[in-house]
DNA sequence: AGAATGACGCGCT
DNA sequence: AAGCGCGCCATTC
């Protein structure tokens, strides 16, 4: 492994992320500066299974848990985000907008 | 060095 | 309106 590069700053992104609310990883890029490469985003947050960033809060631009498969298997994902007050159906977040959290317009 | 993949996003048909 | 494909940037094989 190299440089993390964008990793890290996904992470630091991702870390900041408050309690029951969700960002989307076009939303990341967009911040990083990235915007067209919301892939590359979603690709980072490969390491955040390793590493203590909640990537359960961070969805597609749908509020769809695409990465939900990648967490430990199964309804993990979804229930910690149900957890945090947020309503998940079917791997899908209900009143995505309300609890969107957009980096660059809170953290910036 | 080139090609393929990746937890997405947006555009076009 | 819905569905399909392509593009972005980076990492890895």
């Amino acid at each position: 492994m190299a440089n993390e590069g964008f990793f890290q700053q996904v992470y630091k992104v991702a870390a900041q992320i408050p309690f029951g609310k969700v960002t989307s990883y076009g939303a990341i890029a967009n911040y990083l500066g990235a915007k067209g490469s919301a892939r590359m985003v979603g690709w980072a947050m490969n390491g955040c299974s390793k590493s203590e960033i909640p990537a359960h809060r961070v969805v597609n631009r749908n509020g769809l848990l695409t990465g939900k498969h990648h967490f430990q298997g199964t309804n993990l994902m979804q229930q910690l985000l149900e957890n945090e007050g947020i309503e998940v159906v079917n791997n899908q977040i209900q009143n995505f907008e309300k609890h969107f959290w957009d980096p660059m317009n809170e953290l910036l």
